[in-house]
DNA sequence: TGTACATCAGTGAACGCGCGTTCACTGATGTAC
DNA sequence: TGTACATCAGTGAACGCGCGTTCACTGATGTAC
């Protein structure tokens, strides 16, 4: 077999990505050491080298994770509403089941949205961008020209589906139900406005 | 005269805040270290334990002084539409106007928006809810009855205009006038489907 | 299949450095008389 | 107003610690014959 230590180097990458993924939940990617994701990968400080030459390089490796993950809930959530008109709560469920799912690789995202990182920014601008994208085709397809502006509307409600989706981040049992609620409310708000009087 | 001493010292304090979002803009505050804000400011790491315990305790100073000048927002805000139907354009407008004079103060807002610390997290959602109540009531104002349910309203558009507002940091000329045209025409799809047929 | 050599993920020790925190101190400012 | 003492923002040296990075190394895995 030729793979064995190909099979075990990635399965140490892994680790790293995870054990980053963990940390940077308690205190910001930005705050997390080189030794210190060593350690709870289980490898020595001098073997990070093997995998990554900087930690941004590490970072980016988790963002691209997290984007592989967020294509899955774009898949996810257009199946769900092929075929029938309730495109906004089948983006809202898809969306609060990714967060619940992926929590960590969520919150990544979102706290670096902001970030002081041009790099990280950018990464996560444009998977935003690509997001919007999708949901601009969805959206066109589903209501045709009787929407106007569809990629506009794809982004007002971008901005409200991550914006109340980092809120779930940190709200629990009934909350999550009233969150869901407001967050299907203000994409039929959205969807109203795009869709009033001509 | 009895407060030279006091004003001195409230000098240095202002200082170090300043110290701070400086710093803050280039890695974001996590990183930011007590000895380099301390030489950032022109005294000794040992100094800095005059004015602040722990850097936490800086961090909270610093998002003091953006909720005071977010409150100047609203109100300039609101005097720019009172008696005027333009409530859209005028909140818009104050807020590219906020972010510009306080670049870095309402960087540091939206950088610790989403981040890892639940002390900064709180604290900036707690200041997020008090622009939305406002906006709230000021709606209710404008429009009345014909609009339901405002605080749903205010709270979307609260979402699109700081998220918006956010990338306005990092756009320049052309683009900021393209970003204006966005946010308005989001935050008038809201109204609309707000005010849309009953 | 067996042997001899190459590859390379991970080790462990060492380095110089900036970190947060402590301490006794200084000297300008404030207060009491 | 002048003097004697108290206050306290800021100093500078010292501390132990975790950091990122380097290096020669080990030993399991892979390859060529």
């Amino acid at each position: 077999m030729a793979n064995k230590r190909k099979e075990t180097k990635e399965k140490t990458r892994r680790k790293l990505i995870q054990a980053s993924l963990g940390l940077s939940a308690k205190k910001g990617f930005t705050a997390v050491s080189l030794r210190e994701v060593a350690g709870a990968a289980g490898i020595t400080p001098a073997a990070f080298y093997r995998h990554f030459k900087t930690m941004d390089e590490l970072g980016i490796a988790v963002l691209d994770e997290v984007a592989l993950s967020l294509r899955t809930l774009l898949r996810d959530s257009r199946e769900r509403f092929r075929g029938s008109e309730k495109i906004v709560e089948a983006t809202v469920d898809s969306f609060l089941e990714y967060v619940a799912e992926h929590r960590l690789l969520f919150h990544f995202f979102v706290s670096e949205w902001q970030g002081s990182s041009e790099l990280y920014r950018g990464f996560i601008q444009d998977e935003l961008a690509l997001f919007t994208k999708d949901l601009t085709e969805d959206l066109e397809r589903n209501h045709g020209k009787k929407l106007k502006a569809a990629a506009l509307v794809a982004e007002a409600m971008a901005a409200v589906v991550f914006t109340m989706g980092a809120q779930a981040l940190w709200v629990k049992g009934k909350g999550q139900v009233i969150l869901r609620t407001k967050m299907i409310d203000s994409l039929r708000l959205i969807l109203a406005g795009a869709l009033g009087e001509t």
